[in-house]
DNA sequence: AATAGTCGTTACGATGGCAAAACGCCTTGA
DNA sequence: TCAAGGCGTTTTGCCATCGTAACGACTATT
């Protein structure tokens, strides 16, 4: 495992310097085993601590007064857990482990500390925080102008893309590790629709299944489907300029 | 109208020294009027510079394969637009004046200088950047699990209290200067249900129009129609201390 | 063996989209 | 002052999409 999960993952988009990337480790030095279905932060908790996550995978939610839940990411990785917090005294969202999970706990302050000591990763998290924005309208025109098929055609390639970012051992089959009603509640359909539209994806070839994991057999016509846009090519690399 | 809008409104939020407002002034030195309807950026525009919003609307979108539009943002004066461009070379959404307005259009490379000279604003806007964030979660939860009522009530609570932040001279009505179609086109509906909402809503007394300004006349009953929670009071304003 | 969790499947019905037309209101121009 | 046109709103009937409820099958865990 290398020293910073987060850094690993930073690397791929962006340049860190070396004291950068030691800066980063640091925030890792207290991994913590979680198991799956624990409750790592519920709405409203006084914030003290964020998260980067070292393995399994995480997601934050909401459950709204009917009941109703949306999941508002997956985390997976590599990913910096719970930048909602930094502007935030009390949590916007919950936090639970979606499989057993490894997460790093560090504290609000030492982020602080650590973005005095080094300007330049403000500047870095500003700009990821924007690409994370960016994703997030994406779903949202996903969630408010597409169909149901096309939401969980749009899904998938983003599970699987942001999945390879991190995990190069994946080619064409996943794990998602996600159930169909937790599918659902991230792209606003139940579980039986989610089903409905899987299965028939599964008949006109698209994708496959074979025990639990996924298999995209056709990604172009997946991404024409679900409107999709990989955006990976278009990202500014070297805007911020090493050390 | 004050040096710079956008310093102004981040002190609504968060503390600035002298010398980061003058640098925040200094984006603003190039104010250019635009027209309503005017396209300010296209989608898939190389990126060259960015915009603070004096006056008027503005508000970015994107257009899906079969022509239906979602709008993402809807940008009041003060505001900062653009920040999806710091890390793409590309327009990842197209903006547009939504009525007569005055933008700033800024170098890119400039806010990059600004970020290197003043590296305490580069993790102001990370925050603001982890805000609007939060605000996109919500726009999220209210798209994909609650119904349209919801969905125009909470809406129109937050355009209310997002003029509120940088006009003061609000009180409980105020003028949109939105088409029904644009506020189907945010949150997800045809102008014509949009509609139907909103005269429903007025029936039962939740809201009332005169001559195109809407008044909010039972505050408590739209917040619990729309799920709406107004956060700004869980703001942590002093986790970045000054200077 | 028992229990719990996930997936598969069906029938039924509500929510909200679509198409089309009329209406009101403002602007422009003679 | 009136007419013409454009734009946004209002209204209607029809119907597709997707949600609800309910149950059975399958698997893993204890």
């Amino acid at each position: 495992m290398p020293d910073s999960c987060f850094a690993e993952q930073l690397t791929r988009h962006l340049r860190l310097t070396n004291a950068e990337q030691a800066a980063l480790a640091r925030l890792e030095e207290n991994p913590r085993k979680v198991k799956r279905g624990a409750m790592i932060q519920r709405v409203n908790d006084p914030i003290t601590e964020l998260f980067v996550l070292r393995q399994g995978r995480v997601m934050s939610f909401v459950i709204l007064p009917d009941g109703s839940r949306q999941i508002l990411r997956v985390y997976f990785p590599g990913d910096f857990i719970g930048s909602a917090s930094t502007i935030y005294t009390r949590a916007p969202e919950s936090l639970v482990a979606v499989s057993d999970s490894v997460i790093c706990p560090f504290d609000k302050h030492a982020l602080r500390r650590l973005l005095e000591e080094h300007p330049r990763v403000a500047a870095l998290l500003f700009l990821l925080s924007n690409a994370e924005r960016v994703s997030m309208t994406d779903r949202l025109a996903s969630l408010g102008r597409t169909s149901a098929k096309a939401r969980v055609a749009a899904f998938l390639l983003d599970m699987f893309h942001r999945l390879r970012v991190t995990d190069d051992s994946i080619e064409d089959s996943f794990d998602l590790k996600l159930t169909q009603e937790e599918i659902g509640d991230s792209i606003g359909l139940t579980s039986v629709h989610v089903n409905r539209m899987i299965r028939q994806m599964e008949q006109e070839g698209l994708i496959s299944r074979t025990n639990g994991r996924f298999r995209l057999l056709d990604m172009e016509r997946l991404e024409d489907i679900g409107h999709y846009t990989n955006r990976h090519k278009d990202m500014d690399l070297d805007w911020l300029p090493v050390g």
